[in-house]
DNA sequence: ACCTTTTTTCCTGATT
DNA sequence: AAATCAGGAAAAAAGG
């Protein structure tokens, strides 16, 4: 039911972005969904619950995730090094520029970062509400405190690993970023680091590796034959220079 | 409850 | 010799 009436807010009416209005029509009011929704709690700053001037670079990816998940957009199309800026940066950001960082994409986070700057706090709650609705995935990414976006899929997990340097130290490595070729520099602290992700403090390269082996059949990667080395195939997404 | 896809685990054997 | 690569097989986890 969420998903059906959120995606009405983004896949509707041309590239208009009227305000949204009607949050209690359609839901009441937060209240009565999440009576005891407290937007300032002691440790950690949820990103809904502060206005977006205020929001620090973690609150900005974590806002992102939040409209990918929510709002089934393509992360394919986001440049997520655009997005690695703080919350009055993005604030600042005209409807051209979010479509330079996003694509498509843009035109719906524009949007939506329209709305969220005006002030609305049912949707602060509504927002609240998914949040914590969804469950433990967006607080977990809180509370390790990452700064790059969380994606499920080995892959993307490389991938957004070798494209955010700060994470990254030098555990992945491009060796020809045109053509999408890579080296794992740290097999062993990759290994650690998707354990770490996935939860799982029992993962070795060896087994990482074997994931990424059937990847070929999927067109994910190609096989390079030198040790340690990958290219992203045709169906992985994201990785290039200049995407969209 | 079921089904599909992805990931994990384990393994045998080859390669560097 | 120690790591890494190759995949098969099967089980677990995830997602729908």
């Amino acid at each position: 039911m969420l998903d059906s009436v959120t995606h009405s807010i983004f896949l509707p009416n041309t590239m208009g972005c009227e305000p949204l209005m009607s949050w209690t029509e359609l839901f009441g009011t937060a209240e009565d969904y999440y009576p005891t929704v407290d937007h300032q709690t002691g440790s950690d700053l949820f990103w809904p619950s502060i206005h977006p001037e205020y929001w620090s670079k973690e609150n900005v990816c974590d806002w992102l995730q939040f409209c990918c998940d929510q709002y089934k957009l393509d992360a394919n199309c986001i440049s997520f090094s655009h997005f690695n800026i703080n919350g009055l940066q993005l604030c600042s950001m005209s409807q051209e520029e979010f479509v330079d960082a996003a694509g498509i994409c843009g035109e719906y986070l524009y949007c939506f970062s329209n709305q969220i700057k005006k002030k609305s706090y049912n949707l602060f709650y509504f927002i609240l509400a998914c949040l914590r609705a969804g469950g433990i995935k967006s607080q977990e990414c809180h509370s390790h405190g990452r700064t790059s976006l969380q994606s499920s899929h080995l892959w993307e997990f490389v991938r957004d690993l070798l494209l955010s340097p700060e994470e990254n130290c030098g555990i992945l490595e491009w060796e020809d970023r045109e053509q999408g070729i890579f080296r794992v520099v740290k097999s062993e602290a990759l290994a650690k680091m998707w354990g770490q992700r996935k939860k799982n403090d029992r993962m070795t390269y060896e087994k990482l590796s074997r994931a990424l082996r059937y990847y070929y059949k999927t067109g994910i990667l190609e096989r390079v034959d030198r040790r340690l080395v990958y290219k992203f195939g045709k169906n992985a997404h994201g990785w290039q220079e200049n995407k969209l």
